[in-house]
DNA sequence: ATTTAGCACTCAAGACATAAGAGTGCTAAA
DNA sequence: TTTAGCACTCTTATGTCTTGAGTGCTAAAT
């Protein structure tokens, strides 16, 4: 069927409509929200045609319309007029960002908790990834007779640590040793050269030495997979309680998958193409399966970096909230390719 | 009124009811779960003045009977006999706590993950203020042309980092200035020692050097206070969901209240002695009223370091926690103790 | 060929009544 | 002092009725 200009209209107006109130939206109600003049029996059959089509569906035979994922997927693509974020909203971001603006560590926390701050959702960022970096340094810090801390330094300014205890006690020469030997081995590389593999081969040709350093070298190997690992900031996942459409159990199954960085960052990150909108089932995890996702990813130095994202009932405001993370993506990407750009 | 040897195995028997079923426990319920056989009209009689004594109360008229705060208060302080925690739990926390050992930072993150997978609560802890702890040594980075990342370690093995600009171009001299002057200046010193008031007279008295360092300055200005701030771990706040004797409005109370972390820490670190239990108003919270803190000191070298704890419903089973809880902030104490001795 | 007015129909939600059941408090006997 | 017995209270579940919102259909109007 055919998707005339009023039956567009029309559509829109109910997702407009019912996102702002939150009521299933009648076709009496709703003749008054359209620039355009007709009677309830037109509107009446007109959104009857967008039930059948999929757009639009009855909680009961005695209520109003309601979008269902289809109408919502329509309505984004097709019908939305995007809200530019205001002076002051961008102003508001930027203040938020600034403090942490020269470390990308706490920027991306930074950045999770503007999100949900100002969208009362829940809000995941995801942070620069390893796999780019390269080592700068390795540092060596004895932290009590016999462990030590070893603190690797990445090219993207990311920074990690492990504290490691050997079996012997622990020297400033050693540490020495340890520091002019690592740093000679891997300053420079990419952290995803440092595999287990490559590390045991690095022990393997130390000869005499092996003993002494396997500690500290298993310490390295441990920062460096914690570095390749995507971390994720998550803030305002309590929002959610806030959201009556969004019953208990909804909720719990929210969380619970929330608590699970790994299949977090991997939806974000399948997600390509800037600012994506999944509805509901679009996620394909059932446990989203009626919420809504709305990621952007953000480039540093014009490569697809990292995301963001906000997680929270299907019945929300993406016009405005669409245009808050894109504009806070394109922030990070800035400020993070900055940065970059200083070395 | 007297509190006789019937009415204490009375209460006991309710509460202990009562926390297993979640059920207002009636006299005829109760009569099966004494140690002694008496008719159900005397348990009424009894619980009527255990009533009257604001120890057990009715939800109504014809409901049977719930302890109320003052009845666990009773419960805990004089009735309830302490289950020691079984070997297997033990072997469970300890294997749990192993991996970070090593790492003060990271232990009382496990200790929080593991006290909230035990007992399915909110759990917090907080980490070792560094308030009594010295600066070991201060580390310079280069993480871009003009920007550096500052890092001071304790002599309790905590490390805090920050990265900082300068409006000119950093050197690997310029960074061994930095180092040089600080560590001079203030390893070895408390860090509380570090305050605004003395960066000032420090930056005063470095001359010509002066402008050169401020940025530097700053950042451990910055990172010294980071490491004197109480740092809690929070985790399992998404527990509470799963407990219905907490309601939509109480739940959100609770998270509102562990959002804050000041007030979250002073709650905490205000308790002393050991193990103790806050019920209810006794917390002297408004969002906690309804619900109770069980909280224990660790003692790190004999000195009140910092405290564990778990937030619950009032109805929870005290009994095994605590005594979960007791074995744990014991294990963490013996733990950084270790470490401290080790140096 | 649309659009509209009118009307019968459906369904959820609220109000009210009723019945069942749990548990108490009281009284009088043991 | 304890216990049996019974009346009483109050919650909870269930069922019925009513109300009102909103639809779908039909037939008239444009």
């Amino acid at each position: 069927m055919e998707l005339s200009e009023r039956k567009r209209k029309i559509l829109a107006a109910v997702v407009e409509l019912y996102i702002e109130t939150g009521e299933p939206v009648g076709s009496k109600a709703l003749c008054d929200n359209l620039d355009f003049t007709v009677s309830s029996a037109t509107v009446r059959n007109e959104m009857s045609e967008l039930a059948e089509m999929g757009l639009l569906e009855q909680p009961h035979t005695s209520a109003g319309r309601v979008p269902c994922q289809k109408g919502y997927r329509v309505y984004i693509d097709t019908l939305m007029k995007k809200r530019p974020v205001t002076k002051e909203e961008q102003r508001y971001i930027d203040s938020l960002l600034l403090p942490s603006a020269y470390d990308p560590e706490k920027l991306l926390d930074g950045v999770a908790r503007a999100l949900a701050g100002m969208t009362k959702y829940a809000a995941v960022s995801t942070k620069p990834g390893g796999s780019g970096a390269d080592i700068r340094a390795i540092q060596f810090v004895q932290t009590s007779r016999r462990t030590a801390m070893a603190i690797i330094m990445t090219s993207t300014g990311t920074m990690k640590s492990r504290v490691f205890h050997c079996d012997f006690d622990l020297t400033p020469d050693i540490l020495r040793v340890f520091f002019r030997v690592l740093n000679e081995k891997l300053a420079g590389l990419p952290v995803a050269t440092v595999t287990p593999a490559y590390i045991q081969s690095l022990a393997a040709s130390l000869g005499e030495m092996t003993m002494l350093m396997s500690d500290a070298l298993m310490a390295v190997l441990d920062v460096a997979q914690d570095l390749m690992q995507t971390e994720v900031c998550l803030d305002g996942e309590m929002n959610l309680l806030y959201h009556n459409d969004l019953g208990q159990s909804e909720i719990r199954r929210i969380m619970d998958f929330l608590s699970r960085p790994q299949e977090l960052s991997r939806l974000l990150l399948q997600q390509t193409n800037g600012l994506k909108v999944l509805i509901g089932k679009e996620t394909h995890r059932p446990e989203l399966s009626e919420s809504s996702v709305i990621v952007s990813r953000y480039n540093v130095a014009g490569r697809e970096a990292g995301a963001i994202a906000i997680i929270g009932p299907t019945r929300m405001n993406y016009g405005k909230i669409m245009s808050n993370i894109e504009y806070l993506s394109g922030s990070v990407g800035r400020m993070l390719t900055e940065l970059l750009d200083m070395e």
